[in-house]
DNA sequence: CGTAAAATTGACTGACTTCAAATTCGGTGG
DNA sequence: CCACCGAATTTGAAGTCAGTCAATTTTACG
């Protein structure tokens, strides 16, 4: 058929980081069963304790996933972007261990886990790069836990406006010298186990030191090198092929 | 045949821990080919950056994963028990994104990491488990990630021991109320993001408080829901059934 | 324009680190 | 069995990175 359904399609270009996909299986990818939902900035994906039915991938907007301590303060754990699958990892787990909220208005494709998990199982093409995506996803939380345990805060700031450097670009959503990130420095300070204020003096620094230049929430990484080796940030660990 | 090899028995208990598995998906598992390796307290399992061909099942010992940063400082990632898979998460990725290493004299099953991805896809029933587990380590990483980042010295520490507790006693080495921990206060303080003197007056305070009591390696938590409390330790996180 | 959220700044505080030394533990050889 | 020695633990004193508190300015946006 010709006008076949492309809302999919940035899965298929997602999975195409960690390999190739024949045509057979873009299609079938592409003909998975979902559900077009739009959520407002703050509104939630999945809450912890959720049973979750469907998986998600996010179409256009940013989204992060989040825990809360007894103290009432809260960690990001990771950020979402175009393209990325959330909750494959609850496709398999039996309740979310952790929220997901959305950080601007996003536009979502829910599809139905079962169908998840049949698509993986039925082509072990799809299905390795699925169980591969999930692999990169906690690659990516240990170098955040490295990130938070082991570095002081000018690194840790440094390695994370490097690391969304990367991933945009790879998404597509600016290059590595250039990007809208919108976050308030009280989630960059939830993504980094710091407080807003150490966060904003943080960031000056390194707008003064020359490193980054800020335009309301557009980053402007000046010398790429340099940043990278301020911030101790070697992108092995996103596995890009 | 009687006479069935059952070294590989560990990792059927540990799938076991996520889901059933048949009498076919066991003998399965038991006859993937393998070989046996003793390595001692410090030798490297994986090293960051290699291209491992094998995976392995950790049949007797204590193994951690961990990261080093620009100023030489260590992150301790994970540690593993008896029964653990260890780099299910490297049979897919090209190369080690950190080191694993033998807390003690360990026992290890290396299986070929093409035998793996076979079985996972050849047994949905098996690949599905295996799966959950990758999903389950990662879910671990995110507590951890949390733990250091939004967590006082205190509560971090006595998060750890919680875990240690449950998980050493799912793999059948102790009971919640006492464990076998074989990690020196400087492990335990790369595990937390602390240093071992912090480690050690927070241990000594906890001791003081009546939250636990030690000899030599062993911990003995002289009241669980308390110290769970003062942990803020929920066991969701590790999706026992 | 008005208003709430976000960013910024200053003064002060404190949890955890650093440095250094003393004590105890654990394993090994005689 | 004990003496020995390096590793691990423990302790004290002093320092610092980042946090807290609180006020002001700027930005976003209906």
């Amino acid at each position: 058929m010709n006008g076949q359904d492309l809302t999919l399609e940035p899965m298929v270009r997602k999975l195409e980081l960690w390999g190739e996909i024949s045509p057979a299986g873009r299609a079938a990818i592409l003909a998975l069963p979902y559900t077009l939902r739009e959520i407002p900035a703050h509104g939630y994906v999945v809450r912890e304790g959720d049973r979750p039915t469907h998986s998600c991938l996010l179409r256009s907007g940013y989204a992060f996933r989040q825990k809360l301590v007894a103290s009432g303060e809260r960690q990001i754990l990771a950020v979402q972007v175009r393209g990325d699958l959330i909750d494959l990892q609850n496709s398999l787990l039996r309740h979310a261990d952790h929220t997901v909220q959305a950080l601007t208005r996003i536009e979502a494709a829910f599809m139905p886990r079962d169908a998840i998990v049949d698509l993986a199982f039925s082509r072990p093409e799809i299905g390795k790069l699925m169980w591969f995506d999930t692999l990169v996803e906690a690659s990516i939380a240990r170098e955040w836990l490295t990130n938070v345990g082991r570095r002081d805060a000018y690194t840790r700031i440094a390695h994370l406006l490097c690391e969304f450097a990367l991933r945009l670009e790879k998404a597509g959503l600016g290059d590595r010298g250039r990007y809208e990130l919108p976050m308030t420095q009280d989630q960059l300070a939830d993504a980094t186990g710091l407080t807003s204020v150490h966060v904003n003096r943080t960031l000056r620094a390194m707008d003064e030191a020359g490193f980054i230049s800020r335009d309301k929430r557009a980053v402007t990484i000046n010398d790429w090198a340099a940043l990278a080796d301020a911030g101790d940030f070697n992108d092995e660990y996103l596995h890009f092929r």
